[in-house]
DNA sequence: CTGTTAGCGCTTTCAT
DNA sequence: ATGAAAGCGCTAACAG
């Protein structure tokens, strides 16, 4: 709630200068074939000359849509959802919707607020990147618009979701270190609360037994919630007795803290995780992380919403779908292995 | 334009279900004391039930502020951009202000007609990082509303505007470098025609000056966009019969692709550049950076507008301001002079 | 304490 | 080819 503005110009003001009615004008912005061509050009030049511009507050109210949809993501500082940011910023654009942004900076009891502001604001969809495993204010929510959920999946709420795959993602990891004969793997998690830190999890472990090799709970680690934390329990890890001989990161974050510590310890350990992140390629160190498009999330869950948007009047609500991102596995060697080598060969 | 919605339960329904009028409801809704409390109760009630909003686009229309500003920016891909946005997002916030968000993609081509939109959304202020030098459509768009530009200065236009010290932080860092003996520096540059292109080539070129050192024009490159092409650049230098000794980049993406081109030939040369980015620290290069928050620019820029929001009717506009972020050279030490020691000793 | 009237700027419908 | 009236959902101003 700030200052208002004295508004400028409205349809009543051009058409008294082009000596015709509101309704006038409004055909003629409207490209309307019922006009003459000698009203036309007076409209227009009545239009330039006060700097006229169409409200769209107005025309909203009007015609019952707002022309825009609300996002919501967890931390617009994080690579990973600013991306994600501009998939869907840019999907939107295609179909000429304004996207009206919110940033709950992981702060789960914020969401609400900011979504129920973004639902008085008539946006005409949501996407959210859910910040919390209290998904109540999300239904409240699709009482009024359409919601997609980006990254983490619905909890109890029927819904269209886009997510990574992360199980998928962490087992094949997983099994690039098992397979060099790495059986001494820590695991840096975030918090296994999170839906993602869970089903990574679930992917270490299944690699594990699919090889038949038994995890050590000595050398798994969760909670980690930024690069500060991943880092003081890497030292962590490398303190023991017996230290883990490789290390798995559950997002960038995280990988880039382990790679602090390690750096800073003078240690070399093979080091997996996911999320790919810049320079990953130059570090020297035998890295392999699951890599993923993340504007193609952003993308894929604007496409869902908008075709509720079409769909909207439909009798039948269609059925709630799932759309996985896929991931693949990128490798890069300590400078020895595949480093430095004639530039077009880079990968 | 897309579908719209039924658009959901009216202060009107409220009011036949709580029985009471329209204006009542109103009243509840706004806090306003004189409805008794057997009333608000039973508004109250019939508000939970119907799961009803208040309609923001019509209160727009009715009080004359949308409660949105818009924020346009050339690439949200790039962390620089995204952490501007969460900094303005954070303020707007503090005000009750959403964003509506714009990404031109660095076209400047694309970037009057978003604006425009924009504006036609009521927006009350737009913060925009100008992605060409043509900015009449800036111009335009203040007859509207008042417009603070980030990162990049206005152009024929007056108006607030924040910027980061290019010039300063760009000779301070080419000092260091040539604090150390180097003398055939290599200057690697996005366009010049872009402000910060320019100013940093500016203090690239007065700390040669004030030393008495006379820049190398074959190690000059500029109209750089990304790291492919830096990396391209740098190949090209490092092949030259008289290669530098040293790099000075101007931006973030820049300085990874030199980063990788060193990398990839196996090469180690101190590198400068503006920008700092993620793992920096562990690249164990010789690397001089320019930090500066860029939060910071965001916050700045969202506070400059809603002055202007404030002042909005005062008879006498101020005159424009434009403020500067400050800078800091950060330094990064080859593994071998200050690397990897003792953890808790790390920057 | 509560209701009625009018109108924000626009567009749909119906006249002319 | 153009205009007048009505109303989208809300609230300021004025009743009562």
């Amino acid at each position: 709630m700030t200052a208002r503005r004295g508004s400028g110009p409205t349809m009543h003001d051009v058409g008294k200068l082009a000596q015709v009615s509101a309704m006038t004008v409004s055909r003629v912005l409207k490209d309307d074939p019922g006009v003459s061509e000698a009203t036309r050009e007076r409209v227009f030049a009545a239009v330039d000359r006060l700097g006229y511009r169409r409200n769209q507050t107005a025309r909203s109210l009007r015609l019952g849509g707002s022309g825009m949809i609300g996002l919501v993501v967890t931390n617009l500082a994080n690579p990973f959802y600013s991306r994600l940011a501009l998939g869907v910023q840019e999907v939107a654009t295609d179909y000429g919707l304004r996207v009206l942004l919110g940033n709950s900076g992981e702060r789960a009891d914020r969401e609400p607020g900011l979504i129920d502001g973004l639902v008085d604001h008539q946006v005409e969809g949501l996407i959210v990147v859910p910040a919390g495993s209290r998904q109540q204010h999300l239904a409240r929510a699709m009482r009024h618009v359409p919601v997609v959920l980006a990254a983490r999946p619905p909890a109890g709420l029927d819904t269209d979701c886009v997510l990574v795959e992360d199980f998928h993602g962490a087992r094949e990891a997983t099994a690039c270190l098992l397979a060099e004969g790495q059986t001494r793997i820590a695991f840096l998690g975030n918090p296994p609360a999170l839906y993602t830190g869970a089903e990574r999890l679930r992917g270490f472990w299944a690699a594990h037994e699919e090889v038949g090799v038994e995890p050590d709970n000595a050398l798994i680690r969760q909670g980690l919630v930024d690069a500060a934390t991943a880092e003081r329990a890497t030292f962590d890890l490398l303190g023991l007795d017996e230290p883990p001989t490789a290390l798995f990161c559950t997002n960038n974050r995280i990988s880039q803290g382990a790679i602090r510590a390690l750096y800073k310890s003078g240690t070399t350990l093979p080091v997996a995780g996911f999320d790919d992140f810049d320079l990953s390629d130059v570090l020297g160190l035998p890295l392999t992380l699951v890599s993923y498009d993340a504007d193609e999330i952003g993308r894929q869950a604007a496409r869902l919403l908008i075709d509720r948007l079409e769909q909207d009047g439909d009798a039948a609500p269609r059925a709630s779908r799932r759309v996985t991102v896929p991931t693949r596995v990128v490798r890069h060697g300590a400078p020895s292995a595949d480093g430095p080598g004639h530039p077009p060969t880079g990968a």
